[in-house]
DNA sequence: ATGTTTATGTGCGTTGGCGCACATAATGTA
DNA sequence: TACATTATGTGCGCCAACGCACATAAACAT
């Protein structure tokens, strides 16, 4: 069940033998560079027990994600939306595999318009969906509701209760101080959502994170 | 030139003819709703003078918008991405006129996979890059910057330099409290960059707002 | 075993924006 | 003309997050 990509897995097995051919099986390790910003895209990914962050880096270094790619999904969709490049970073979050495919062959089963071109399209508007809401959450909810929301979110892509990530990774996806990450942390720790330990964050409670969280989470989460 | 629609106007003559039929003129008033949040849509719209805000409604009542559709682009993309619905609102933010179109003649077009499926997929992709700058731009820049992002974004979108709109307005489209907009809204006018009295401002000195702004604002419009 | 690097904790002054309570002034209405 | 409504200005206390400076402790390297 989690080694697979849903994506893919949803196809008619017409749709999916004619894709099998191209896929080939590739291994993300932590804090691999999928795509760099402006940098040419050759393949897109579908993530199957690994998952990515989309991070948009300012002018000054500063960073911040606006989306996360698990088995759900697929890396890259600006090569079938009549693009080669994207503005923004993707880079592993979760070591992990993942199938790969040649942006042409992609491209010529994307143009047949059936299924498949349906899927990535579905994918790309729930996608939307979750970057909006991150832009709008970013604004009006606080530190602690948003880390919560990227523990579930995570949790979600990642198949363990245990996440291999420090407070200054997180401050990075987030956009906001290493300091504020440990401080939300401690709270929720507190409360018996979580432990954590030198770059591991154990989930003790889910449905204490489930309390904490924004309507955020849920909203993406239902458009799915 | 104002008085069209950029993405129609792109077509190849052959399918642009084949549209025409199926566009009919339609006006837009200040302030009216064009999609509310999970509400049935029937048709998109191509602005030509008009301009719509995607906007997301919280629970609790506040509001933020995440992206700004004037003549450049078409509201209602779920309709061919897969969906019925959208999360969010569209409403209108500057009245004028837009050509409108049946959901079913759009799909039927769409599917023929040519230049205007290409059009509407590359459109896609830029709001993208908006909705996911606006994302990062409201965790990583001041109230100010993100001010003058917006009356620059709704002064590309509108053809004058009077726009027609309150502090009130703004906050709920920046996010923010009125106060806030009044605020910065001063400093602005004290730099000599706009100038205002009740529900009207006026862009006094475009360079000056170019000098305020984050870097968002450039990232969007080079994207396109 | 020792020193270095890395991850987290903590305190403190500053600031930006919120929530609220009003004041002021322009516009609309009877 | 008088009164209500709407738009903006302003002040004040409050709080969350920032920037910075460190302390502590676990893991790693030699």
């Amino acid at each position: 069940m989690p080694n697979l990509n849903r994506l893919l897995a949803g196809l008619p097995a017409e749709d999916y033998e004619r894709l099998l051919p191209h896929l080939t099986p590739v291994t993300f390790s932590l804090g691999e560079v999928i795509y760099e910003s402006q940098g040419l895209m050759e393949h897109v990914y579908f993530p199957t027990t690994g998952h990515v962050s989309l991070l948009y880096t300012m002018v000054n270094g500063a960073t911040a994600e606006v989306g996360l790619v698990g088995n759900e999904g697929l890396v890259g969709i600006a090569l079938f939306m009549g693009g080669d490049t994207t503005p923004n970073q993707a880079i592993v979050q979760g070591a992990g595999e993942a199938f790969r495919m040649k942006a042409a062959a992609m491209q010529e089963e994307f143009r047949r318009g059936g299924a498949f071109q349906l899927a990535l399209l579905r994918y790309t508007q729930s996608l939307i969906t979750q970057i909006s809401q991150t832009a709008v959450c970013n604004r009006l909810h606080t530190t602690e509701q948003r880390l919560c929301r990227w523990i579930l979110m995570t949790h979600d892509r990642v198949h363990s209760d245990d996440l291999q990530m420090t407070h200054e990774f997180i401050s990075n996806m987030l956009g906001i101080q290493r300091e504020a990450v440990s401080i939300a942390a401690h709270r929720l720790k507190n409360k018996g959502a979580i432990s954590y330990a030198r770059g591991r964050i154990r989930i003790a409670d889910r449905g204490s994170l489930e309390e904490c969280v924004c309507e955020c989470y849920q909203m993406v989460r239902d458009e799915k």
